[in-house]
DNA sequence: TGCACTCGGTGCAACGATGCACTTAGTGTA
DNA sequence: TACACTAAGTGCATCGTTGCACCGAGTGCA
């Protein structure tokens, strides 16, 4: 009937449960903004597990902050990957790959991401360099993983070709993505994903026009 | 907000929600009835536990069957009384109380925990004396709680004669069940319905005649 | 300046759950 | 009779969770 449900080591099982339980709590908490203050037990008890049990999965609050972030920022690279592998990519052309990317950059839900980010790290404008730190690596990520898989998928572009190509636009990103933040405080209203559209348009144009020049 | 959803103890809780799984899992797989084979193994993956955390919590399977019956009589014990209680009892007198008690055993769902029983004990008509004294310990307990619950409720009907005509009652009960369950075997089909009322009938005129013979 | 208070984090012992090897008893089968 | 097989039950070491006392840094306040 029903093949191991659980695998045999109930141990195992139920410890990642636990794990599950304090990052799915943690999220919850970031997403909540911070009406709901983020504490440890707040987190032990949104999670239903001993404060104690915390700090035998992670090492530090921050390292739960650090792992939800990471969770968070690859369901949108998933997300961001899926509509790229799902665009038709013309044969080695580059502006089919860079038509691709525009269109996964305005599908996918960046300024979420942002979001969230800037919720569970307290905003980029204090003494604290570890958002901007994390902002970064977030974009470096995205950027490598994005550039393998547009080579993979066209045998035709140049590998070094396609990762310059989403570098620009990914830096350019990160550049209008603190700009949005400083402007908008990472705000979910209708403005803001106005604001970002604008931004977003003006970098297009920006790379797009760049790239014709070197045609 | 929520004051202590769960007890400050949270070792006590899981283990009660240990103890609880386990009971669900066997009275499931008891009223499933004999397709779902009642062993430990099937126990323990039912109630999502290991195998040897049955044993932590009860004695024996044994101990997990007659607990569980334990319960579900509870359960019977609790609606038959809530019958008493509601109905309105006049001030002294046998006849009201008798009443209150036939309409109670008319109501109360009587069959269903037979066939529970039956069941969970495997018929009584093997070699096991057991079931049959798991049956009159049932009856004993409804007996003496029920004869407590009705003179505590009218103080003009005297405890014996309470007693005494709970008693009958109760007694001339566990004899229609035992006659119930070997010509049905605790079937839950319509005509075992039929019998059951039937049987019930014949007793309450019975007690009910003898009764009137002693005014 | 001193004091109370909060909060992140640690050390440690106790506790319950688990896996596993093992024993024992019952049952069917060659 | 001997053997295989199944299922109940036990002993024991191990593991993850938990509660608790405790520490230290930061913060508000008199």
């Amino acid at each position: 009937m029903e093949l191991d449900a659980l695998p045999p080591d109930r141990r195992a099982a139920l410890k990642a449960r636990h794990r599950r339980a304090i990052l799915d709590a943690a999220k919850a908490l970031i997403t909540e903004g911070p009406a709901a203050r983020f504490s440890v037990d707040q987190l032990a008890e949104r999670a239903d597990v001993s404060r104690r049990t915390i700090f035998n999965h992670f090492a530090s609050i921050d390292d739960v902050t650090t792992t939800v972030c990471s969770e968070v920022l690859g369901v949108v690279i998933d997300h961001f990957r899926q509509v790229v592998t799902t665009e038709p990519v013309g044969p080695g052309t580059r502006a089919a790959a860079f038509a691709t990317l525009t269109e996964a950059l305005r599908v996918t839900d960046v300024p979420g991401l942002l979001a969230f980010l800037w919720r569970a790290l307290g905003g980029l404008d204090k003494g604290d360099p570890r958002p901007r730190q994390i902002f970064q690596a977030t974009f470096s990520r995205i950027t490598t993983e994005l550039a393998r898989e547009l080579s993979e998928r066209n045998a035709d572009l140049d590998p070094l070709e396609a990762e310059l190509l989403v570098s620009s636009l990914m830096h350019g990103t990160e550049v209008i993505a603190e700009h949005w933040l400083a402007a908008t405080g990472a705000a979910t209203d209708e403005p803001a994903r106005v604001l970002w559209n604008e931004l977003l348009d003006r970098l297009i144009d920006s790379v797009r026009t760049g790239y014709r020049s070197l045609d």
